[in-house]
DNA sequence: TACCTCACG
DNA sequence: ACGTACGTGAGGTAC
């Protein structure tokens, strides 16, 4: 079956070009390859899944064209191609020619008009034509034949509009009317002006219900004011429009069917280009290609088997010298299910790296023990990527570490909080050393006969000895950046020892009430039951999932009939929501019982049943991981399970926090919770007075913010007004904007506004400050916290309103949300030292962003409440006061 | 795997 | 004209 596959170029490299801007794809030279990447990949996912017959790529000459004539302002306001872009187009063209697809390109035309030219010609000839292309105004091309090929929103999904479609989703009867309203609508990207105060929505009800521009004039008196007005005034603009809409289909080439046919690639320049290009998972579809392509020729003439570089280091089977102090000791560690070292490589000195299988307990044992001097020695610091796993494994064995713990992820993780860490990537970016190039080994089925302790594979070699070369290769290119960033002493004195200390609190773990919690289980599930019931009889459905958006969508919305209110989610479902769901509490009883179902269902999936299989049977003890290098603003986060979101807001889901207890019945929990330290530290970064002085007179902060904003007395502030300026104060630190403040008091717009404008007026510094944000992001491209902990915003200056908005918000939100992150940062170190220092028998457990838990030993009770609160209040000083309150109970519900 | 929904600070 | 409060992890369903 023929398929005819025209590609629009430039909007697939501008496509690939926005999908990596906020992760570039650098290669080894530095050269932003993201464009040319994202354009190949796209076109070999085509080849391979599609299987054209015929395909070219269509591109937009350089100069003007025949619309400029008409109309010079034409694509005036477009700003200029990316650099990264221009410097991708050669290589492009390269990568074309190796797959012997042709490029067309005709001056004085877009691609747009070339590629219609040639779809209506291939229509013409019988071919089914799909156009490749993220550009609307494709659609109005579509016809039985054509369909437009459209890459979706996010990932891989792939839309395919047709008549069918194209017409649903603009409500017109023919793609043709597609013109019509872009026309109207105008498009800002090519400076087409159409109808000022008319958009998507109004142009698409125009021709709907008009048909064509001609129709909509000769009716325009029916029209309300404002769109008359609009419409009589911008006649000849409007008419301009349509003509500069319109895709030509008649442009001059020679047209030959045999032109566009896919041949087989040169897949020798395809891989010498991938190899050259750095493209290694691109390098891996070429076997398919080649299966595609010459399937005859499997066997003979293998594409060219060049051998990658040697690594710049030998492989020595043996430990280094034990007896020697070395400074430094880069580990790279494999560890298996258990807890145990599988492998290690050892590097302590460049070109050289060690590498030791440990077959059996014997010689894991015999290997730790060989460590020991090592880490037990001031002397000798630890490098390696991702260490909390095997400090762990240390402590776990009674090991100390006692030198410098330079930790490679952790370290980038400062560097850039939002790149990926991965030290594949940062070894070829900063060292330009490329990972041997392994088979991927295959995935063990797990079974309770395999052999745990499965020898490491050669393909664990490679890659682990890489791992603890590159370590210690990176480490001191990494710290000299730290330096150079004023980032020495986040890094030294509260990122570095926390790692021990995670590792640590990982290792204490929270002891878990089972039978209580089998209890609640069971509670829960008998209401569960019994809400299920209810539900179905009540909507008349036996069969109906509760649980399944999308039925529940169709019940309510269609057979109930209820208003959906135009609510839709982006997968153009029913929204179900809570927030919907609520507004439709008073119209239907079944509404609050799907409420309840949602809640209890979710309290069962997702705390309930899972947590007894987390347990660990040595302890009976809850060990989640943290992780330290991975949030955007600086704070941790928690999974398997995640304890960072144990339900606490409603009355039921707080029951939950029961089941948490003590070790023993020697120990109580303690838990410390800053008070409102976000908005205590928004007071120091502003230096509001008025903002400080509330809290230096230990006002209720929400309280004292209404009686301001609503020029009232303290006493005189109603409920309603004080939950207003909680909503405003919390709005401040997430970057507020009038919308969002109306949705979340379901308030008007411009009651929101006012409240905020009166808020600035109250805390002028505040808004000082929120400006003072934004501008200096816009200078620097980042934010910092009170440690200098950057956040950087590569979108701020973006042409992209939604996108530039959301930098502006976390320009005012990551100083705030990570200062607050480095406070209780620096107080988890002071805290464990003095604990370590003191020899107590309490620990730390959880961390919660601005709360930390204690297993408390309970003769230790008064001295740990003194010493956790100190040492939180005093960690750093503030213009404000800080303040922790402390709470001890039998479980973390009554600790609270 | 993506989407929707919802738990926390 | 657009899309909208910040930061997370995790479950279920549906593809």
């Amino acid at each position: 079956m023929d398929k005819f596959f025209l590609l629009d170029g430039y909007a697939l490299i501008y496509r690939a070009y926005y999908a990596f801007m906020r992760r570039p794809m650098v290669n080894s030279k530095g050269v932003d390859m993201s464009a040319l990447f994202g354009f190949t990949k796209t076109l070999i996912d085509i080849i391979i899944k599609e299987k054209p017959t015929h395909l070219a790529v269509g591109l937009d000459p350089g100069g003007k064209t025949f619309r400029h004539q008409s109309y010079p302002q034409y694509k005036a306001n477009r700003e200029e191609t990316p650099q990264v872009i221009k410097a991708s187009l050669p290589m492009i063209r390269k990568v074309l020619d190796a797959f012997h697809i042709p490029i067309y390109l005709v001056d004085g035309y877009e691609a747009d008009d070339v590629l219609g030219t040639v779809a209506k010609e291939a229509e013409k000839e019988g071919y089914p034509v799909w156009l490749v292309t993220s550009d609307k105004d494709y659609g109005q091309l579509i016809s039985p034949n054509i369909k437009q090929y459209k890459p979706g929103r996010s990932g891989d999904e792939w839309e395919l509009l047709g008549v069918k479609e194209i017409c649903e989703k603009y409500q017109i009867d023919h793609p043709e009317q597609i013109i019509d309203i872009l026309a109207i609508q105008g498009d800002a990207s090519d400076n087409v002006p159409g109808v000022p105060g008319i958009g998507e929505v109004g142009a698409k009800k125009l021709i709907s219900k008009y048909k064509s521009v001609e129709n909509l004039l000769a009716h325009v008196d029916e029209l309300p004011e404002k769109q008359r007005l609009g419409i009589k005034e911008n006649v000849a603009q409007l008419k301009q429009a349509k003509e500069l809409v319109t895709i030509h289909t008649s442009v001059p080439i020679a047209w030959r069917e045999t032109d566009f046919k896919v041949y087989a690639p040169d897949l020798k320049e395809v891989e010498a280009l991938f190899r050259e290009y750095e493209f290694t998972s691109l390098r891996q579809s070429i076997p398919t290609l080649k299966l595609l392509f010459c399937p005859q020729a499997t066997d003979e003439e293998p594409v060219e088997e060049r051998e990658d570089a040697p690594p710049p280091y030998t492989i020595v089977e043996a430990w280094p010298d034990v007896n020697k102090p070395y400074p430094l000791i880069s580990i790279a560690p494999l560890l298996n299910e258990e807890g145990g070292i599988k492998a290690l490589a050892i590097c302590v000195e460049p070109n050289r790296v060690h590498w030791l299988p440990c077959t059996g307990k014997q010689q894991q044992q015999q290997a730790l023990q060989l460590l020991r001097p090592w880490m037990e020695s001031p002397q000798t610091a630890l490098v390696g990527h991702a260490l909390k796993p095997l400090l762990r494994l240390f402590f776990q064995n009674g090991m100390g570490v006692a030198g410098d713990v330079w930790d490679i992820e952790l370290m980038h993780y400062l560097l850039n909080p939002e790149r990926s860490h991965k030290i594949e990537l940062l070894s070829i970016s900063y060292l330009q050393f490329s990972y041997p190039q392994t088979e991927a080994t295959p995935v063990r089925q797990v079974s309770l006969f395999d052999p745990i302790d499965e020898a490491p594979s050669a393909g664990d070699q490679a890659h682990l000895c890489a791992g603890a070369y590159s370590s210690m290769m990176l480490y001191p290119i990494l710290w000299q950046q730290l330096q150079s960033e004023k980032m020495e002493s986040l890094y030294k004195e509260v990122e570095m020892p926390l790692v021990s200390i995670l590792s640590q609190m990982e290792i204490e773990g929270i002891a878990l009430d089972i039978p209580r919690l089998k209890k609640y289980g069971a509670e829960c599930m008998k209401e569960l039951l019994a809400l299920s019931n209810e539900i179905r009889s009540l909507c008349d459905e036996p069969q109906l999932n509760i649980s399944s958006p999308k039925q529940l969508g169709i019940v309510l919305f269609e057979k109930l009939k209820l208003d959906p209110q135009a609510r839709l989610t982006p997968g153009k479902q029913y929204a179900t929501d809570e927030e919907t769901l609520l507004s439709l509490s008073h119209k239907h009883p079944v509404i609050q019982l799907i409420l309840e179902y949602r809640s209890v269902s979710k309290l069962l999936s997702t705390y309930i049943e899972p947590l007894p299989g987390l347990v660990h049977p040595a302890d009976g003890r809850i060990h989640t991981t943290f992780n330290q290098a991975l949030t955007a603003t600086g704070r941790l986060s928690s999974q398997k399970p995640n304890m960072q979101n144990i339900p606490i807001r409603e009355e039921r889901g707080r029951e939950l926090r029961r089941v948490f207890i003590p070790r023993n019945s020697e120990h109580l929990l303690l838990s410390a919770d800053y008070s409102q330290i976000e908005l205590r530290v928004m007071a120091h970064l502003s230096q509001d007075d008025s903002f400080i002085e509330a809290f230096r007179n230990g006002e209720d902060i929400h309280l004292a913010t209404a009686a301001k904003i609503f020029h009232c007395p303290v006493e005189e502030v109603t409920k309603e007004q004080r939950n207003r300026a909680k909503t405003a104060n919390f709005g401040i630190i997430y970057g507020i904007s009038s919308f969002g403040l109306s949705q979340r008091l379901h308030i008007p717009r411009a009651e929101s506004k006012a409240l905020i404008d009166e808020y600035f007026k109250t805390y002028p510094k505040v808004q000082k400050y929120i400006q003072n944000q934004i501008e200096s992001a816009k200078e620097l491209g980042y934010v910092s916290t009170l440690l200098n902990r950057r956040r950087y915003l590569p979108d701020i200056l973006s042409k992209n309103a939604a996108l530039r908005s959301l930098s502006e918000r976390n320009a005012v939100n990551a100083p705030i949300q990570g200062s607050a992150a480095d406070i209780i940062k620096i107080a988890m170190v002071r805290i464990a030292d003095k604990i370590a220092r003191k020899k107590l028998r309490s620990r730390m457990v959880l961390q919660v962003h601005d709360e930390l838990v204690f297993d408390l030993f309970r003769p230790e009770k008064e001295e740990m409440i003194h010493l956790v609160k100190t040492e939180m209040e005093q960690c750093v000083l503030l213009s404000v006061p800080l303040i922790a309150d402390c709470g001890v109970g039998e479980h973390w519900l009554e600790a609270h």
